[in-house]
DNA sequence: TCGAATTTTCAATAGATCCTGAAAATTCAG
DNA sequence: CTGAATTTTCAGGATCTATTGAAAATTCGA
């Protein structure tokens, strides 16, 4: 199981990016491993491939789970567990996004909104606020516009990204054409929420 | 130059989820400190306020400055430098995400670019390289189509995220609408370049 | 149920990062 | 140019995180 340079050149960059995040080297690694390798890996392959100790192996393991990074199956006749990534790269990058607003974001929406619904006790307070408003207002909106296509079709998806800032001359067409008829619900000209 | 109860929630928050990024704690309060400060502070004031040693503000500042999230002026008649975040929330978001290409995803690019170009020796080479492939072609669309829209004036920007999913709706429309008028350049229908 | 195979836990330590105080460097009014 | 005010640097200690080996727990075929 020694890796080829280019699979070792490929895992070695995903080690440090990882600690470049909240991630820690062993599970960036053994994150680029399972997404690289052509069939699945038992821990003891993983540990021997990276050099890791095989209990760190365990619990990179339990980490990648826990971020749902991983698929685990069994081969016939064999008791030992076989780990794999997702193979769709698009669902992968729709997991990771969920999985990071979980962590990161969600917890502060909450706080924010907790701290909003106090009345301030002073005009220091009540400028705190408003900034904490600005704050929550943005990350709110974008939270949720992304949940929102997030939830949409790979393909779908994809095309609206080749679009780029073109969807902006799709705006303008609409409003050229003069009907809001393909559009019912959340118009796009609805009140500013967000400063 | 003690923190309101308010504010004190704020800043020990972005304290701890500084750290779940790669950020640390002190940066991370600095920065929450500045972002709800009625008015500039400086170096000692934060050390005052946070209770961190003026070198350890100094080196949290050097820090928030190369993620260009200070501004930095001067007072009449003090020679002391006073810092404070960018007043709009966008501008400042649009720096992060920015900065954060930079960082994290750029030099991934680099590294499955210079792997992609060189001839595989083995099968699991070619497999390697397709898989890298994948993810190459995924995050260039994203960060493109990123940098793309993110260039786009903050209002017409919210208005967009404010339709949310429906852009999709936009999009049947000018199907049905049969015009391609409004799309010159890179169209909706290009040949998919993303598995 | 037993016991071998496999996985998980956990206390100990190795290693990395943070934070400080003291000293060096820089800045600028006079 | 001088020296006080201010900022930056940096070695060393404090604190936090990663990693390991050994032991405990779990799983499953016989």
């Amino acid at each position: 199981m020694a890796l080829s340079p280019l699979a070792q050149r490929f895992v070695l960059h995903f080690g440090e990016m990882g600690s470049r995040w909240g991630i820690n080297r062993t599970v960036g690694q053994i994150y680029a491993l399972l997404y690289v390798s052509p069939a699945p890996l038992n821990a003891d392959q993983i540990a021997e491939a990276l050099g890791f100790s095989r209990s760190n192996v365990s619990m990179g393991l339990k980490e990648l789970e826990s971020w749902r990074l991983t698929r685990v199956q069994h081969l016939p006749g064999d008791r030992r567990e076989y780990f794999a990534t997702p193979d769709d790269v698009w669902a992968i990058f729709r997991t990771l996004a969920e999985e990071r607003r979980k962590r990161e974001v969600d917890p502060t929406l909450t706080m924010l909104r907790d701290a909003l619904i106090e009345a301030p006790t002073s005009d220091d307070d009540a400028h705190v606020q408003a900034r904490m408003r600005e704050m929550h207002d943005l990350i709110d909106l974008v939270t949720t516009w992304f949940g929102d296509v997030q939830r949409l079709e790979s393909s779908t998806l994809q095309q609206l990204m080749r679009l780029g800032a073109k969807v902006v001359k799709l705006f303008e067409f609409k409003d050229r054409v003069g009907s809001g008829a393909a559009l019912r619900g959340r118009s796009a000209s609805a009140p500013a929420k967000v400063s």
